[in-house]
DNA sequence: AGCGTTTCATAAAACGATTTACGACTCGGA
DNA sequence: TCCGAGTCGTAAATCGTTTTATGAAACGCT
């Protein structure tokens, strides 16, 4: 039989230095492409060791080597799919630089983060990717030496950290100028709180981009229930918006329920727009104007910066971002029920 | 600064001893909760291993004691949502009993799994979770010894493994006999190929239960161009069906598009369902019609039943299904066009 | 005081690999 | 023949921790 009860009974070097006559240190040369041995035992060493379906201990290895090994990472929430493509792509280029990557999730609770942190540090990862679940990171480092850290997608309150995220006010604006230029002269800008880095930038991107757009903001909270509340308190009473601008996917989930449930037709009656694409976006009717975010790349950038600063580079911590490229669907197109007063 | 270069210079056990003024062993054993430590000194050197910032190395640790620290999970596709889900869910899971869990993905590629295992293996994990990319799973393993493994989701060729999935056939079953009972009489049943055992499952499952409806299987291959070509050529051309099952979310989602695209309204042209539900098929109007795959139960009961095996059960090796919940919506309402010709 | 038990800290031996330092051997040249 | 320079394999030291075996001190009892 192949399996085996554990880890137990795995085969050692020394098993393989008898099988092929020579000794450990040979064993550990010869696989590791050492020119010091011959040839001739290297092969001998090689059959035997596959013979014996051996492969060395990592964690043995690393110990005595130091060679990294390891990189880890810390996500809010992996069933979120825009994490867990992160996650995927940084796990290829992690493999590419010959590291495994151990992955946790932070629950979005902060001293599950601080606890997922401590019990990383103990693996001694090379380098850590954090996407943190609120501002306050810096104060969540478990004590004493760290690894290089790279913070993703969210903004630390603390400097202290390279930072790779999506240009969050210049696509908002983007997004915006897009819709004033569109005829929509009144906007409702939910989100779940300006205390969140994200939401706060992307506000404020889109302010500055209003121009003839007049914005309000509506910050409906973190919890599901309470954003759906405020959500159709605020569309139910009130002057209506030309348009409705969510700033994250989430709400924009419930934003686009909402309205439903309130019989208000997208594109006819309310213009929409999400900051934050996913998929249902494009198959509802009309699809649904977005702001793309490109996680790939986020990823990529992310472990390039790491991989510089395991190589040792020291500099000042740097901030990268990208742009986002937006999509312009059927959600807002110009309102029938308006004349056309575009101000050219 | 808190942020130090690598892992080089991390405070070990002796920095510890020394700092308290006890021997290392001590250390570890204050640390441990081992009862032979006064109190006294064992609040010494927990007040030094704080001080210092100090955490046990869990390479040493695990080469020494050889307990367990470590499972194993591979994944076809982390940026899968339902993938991402069954991850998380064990990860919370596996910290529940102390693990950390090594996440890899196989990119639907065999000789990526076979690689990854090789190097998850590398690491000595106590056990592995396998969701495979195809049924050779068997022949794939590295030679020698395994640790318990249990596979999810999709089913191996050899029988030699723990296994949970869903129960396809009797899901894939009951959502025919809720279309035939609603007067449906011809169904077209997409999915990507019959050498996936999901998919030949569901078919299978379908047939079974199909009663007066009849059915016709499509498969439509693996690669998102061919699946869209594949769909619109059958339902251009040909007597059209009176609903369309599909037996997988991808083929979903792009079955939605092919349908869109010929100008068939679903619920009114066409009946839709859907194994496997994903978020936007509540979204869209009508709704539709899905069999929801309970992820997170698949995840508990592969992490319990791993845990098992971790504890020496030796047994041989089961089975576990679990049933699907059906939703029922409005893009599988009766056909206004045809009569109703429920036989009771 | 003498002696058997307990209590509690430690030195030393692992764990499985890699690396260092050394030694045996061959070879070429004078 | 003898020496210096290469080759190539190995014993031993080492990484940071846990475990085992040992022993010193304190205590209770006669």
């Amino acid at each position: 039989m192949k399996r085996a009860s554990g880890s137990g009974d795995a085969v050692s070097i020394r098993m393989v230095a008898e099988a092929a006559g020579v000794s450990a240190a040979t064993v550990s040369n010869a696989l590791n492409g050492k020119p010091s041995v011959s040839p001739h035992i290297a092969r001998r060493v090689r059959e035997a060791a596959e013979a014996l379906g051996y492969a060395a201990d990592n964690h043995a290895s690393r110990l005595r080597s130091g060679k990294r090994a390891l990189a880890g990472v810390v996500v809010p929430d992996l069933s979120n799919p825009m994490f867990g493509a992160f996650v995927s792509t940084l796990e290829r280029a992690a493999r590419r630089d010959g590291l495994d990557l151990l992955v946790v999730s932070s629950a979005n609770d902060p001293a599950e983060e601080a606890e997922r942190l401590r019990a990383l540090r103990s693996w001694r990862p090379s380098g850590l990717i954090v996407i943190p679940c609120d501002g306050g990171l810096a104060g969540r480092l478990p004590p004493g030496a760290m690894p290089p850290i790279v913070v993703a997608d969210r903004i630390p309150d603390a400097p202290a950290f390279d930072l790779v995220a999506v240009d969050n006010a210049a696509s908002a604006g983007a997004m915006v100028s897009h819709l004033a230029a569109n005829g929509f002269r009144s906007g409702l800008v939910a989100g779940t709180s300006l205390a969140i880095s994200n939401v706060r930038e992307r506000w404020e991107g889109a302010l500055a981009a209003a121009g003839p757009l007049a914005l309000t903001m509506l910050e409906c909270g973190l919890a599901a229930a309470g954003i759906r509340e405020t959500l159709l308190a605020r569309l139910a009473r009130g002057p209506r918006p030309d348009v409705l601008f969510s700033l994250d996917h989430v709400t924009s989930l419930l934003a686009f329920r909402a309205l439903a449930e309130l019989g208000l037709r997208i594109g006819r009656d309310i213009g929409f727009a999400s900051f934050d694409e996913t998929e249902w976006m494009r198959l509802v009717t009309p699809p649904i104007t977005a702001v793309c975010q490109p996680v790939e790349q986020l990823a990529e950038a992310a472990w390039r910066r790491l991989a510089l600063r395991m190589d040792g580079d020291d500099g000042s911590s740097t901030v990268t971002r990208f742009a986002c490229a937006l999509q312009f669907r059927g959600s807002t197109l110009r309102l029938p029920g308006r004349p056309d007063t575009e101000a050219a």
